[in-house]
DNA sequence: CTTAACGCCTGAAGGC
DNA sequence: TGCCTTCAGGCGTTAA
């Protein structure tokens, strides 16, 4: 489930691997991915494009060609690219696309549950997944008076404030449990109750939590991997997250526990975190 | 305008 | 052993 700190090391391996390869060729197994072009545009789109670099905005993966087009890729939950400089053929049960460099390396994407999508772009074309994209947790802006005015009006809680990609875009459940206790507020507070003190909290775990999981390669619960195929490490240095029932690291007294905020599972400590 | 539920997918895990 | 249900959580779409 690669939130920005994944992505920003598989974005990395790819800058490591595939920086001025040429695209021979791309094979496809599944065209669900591709947002509605064929695989016979997109093969013809892609064919003898130049890497010139590749970028992270928020969770999306951008890839510049030096012909000025461009290719926007998101992995959604199970996305994963694995390079395979000989060629060798990797039996992975879930590639859905292959692309083949002129110099014969490869790099295979797999993705088990087909949610990943690729868009592509010529040069005029505006990117339309970066139009409603919200600021980098890095980013200059990404400030304490930027961030009160955003969430002042905000109703529904903090939690699910920072799970929208239009207001912080990169955070992702894991990474917003591990910041809310990190920030001591309560995954339940209305985002419009915070006061500029929590804020201050809240950009400095965010920050923190996300340059500490970078350094570690991000977090591996279910299948994370990088370009190389390594896992992350930053699984290690969860406080909350996927420790329900285990006694808080902070307050060492009360247990962790879980709850559903728009379907989806929050962990916290009840004493270290209050309402 | 806002907020929230659903659908897309597969495979692992748990209940009976 | 085996079938059925639930869960994992990204985001676009739809509904309220």
């Amino acid at each position: 489930m690669p939130e920005l700190p994944e992505v920003e090391t598989i974005v990395q391996g790819l800058n490591k691997t595939i920086i001025d390869k040429t695209i021979h060729h791309v094979e496809i197994f599944h065209t669900k991915i591709l947002g509605g072009v064929s695989g016979k545009r997109f093969i013809e789109f892609l064919a003898g494009e130049k890497i010139l670099s590749i970028k992270r905005r928020g969770k999306y993966i951008l890839i510049l060609f030096t012909s000025g087009k461009s290719m926007v890729v998101h992995l959604r939950m199970t996305g994963k690219f694995i390079y395979s400089p000989l060629a060798e053929k990797l039996n992975h049960k879930h590639t859905r696309l292959v692309f083949k460099f002129t110099d014969k390396s490869l790099l295979y994407y797999n993705d088990l549950r087909i949610f990943g999508t690729f868009r592509l772009y010529t040069p005029q074309q505006e990117i339309m997944e970066f139009k409603k994209l919200g600021k980098d947790p890095f980013d200059s802006q990404f400030t304490v008076n930027w961030l009160k005015q955003s969430i002042e009006r905000k109703t529904s809680s903090i939690k699910n404030v920072l799970l929208d990609q239009g207001i912080v875009s990169g955070l992702g459940n894991i990474y917003v449990c591990e910041v809310l206790f990190r920030a001591k507020i309560h995954p339940q507070r209305a985002a419009s109750t915070l006061t500029t003190e929590h804020i201050k909290l809240l950009i400095g775990s965010i920050r923190m939590v996300l340059k500490q999981a970078i350094k570690h390669n991000g977090t591996t619960i279910n299948d994370f991997q990088g370009v190389d195929e390594k896992t992350g490490q930053f699984q290690k240095l969860l406080k909350v997250y996927d420790r329900e029932g285990e006694s808080c690291l902070l307050c060492k007294k009360q247990s962790i526990v879980r709850i559903k905020q728009a379907q989806r599972s929050t962990f916290y400590c009840p004493i270290c975190q209050k309402e």
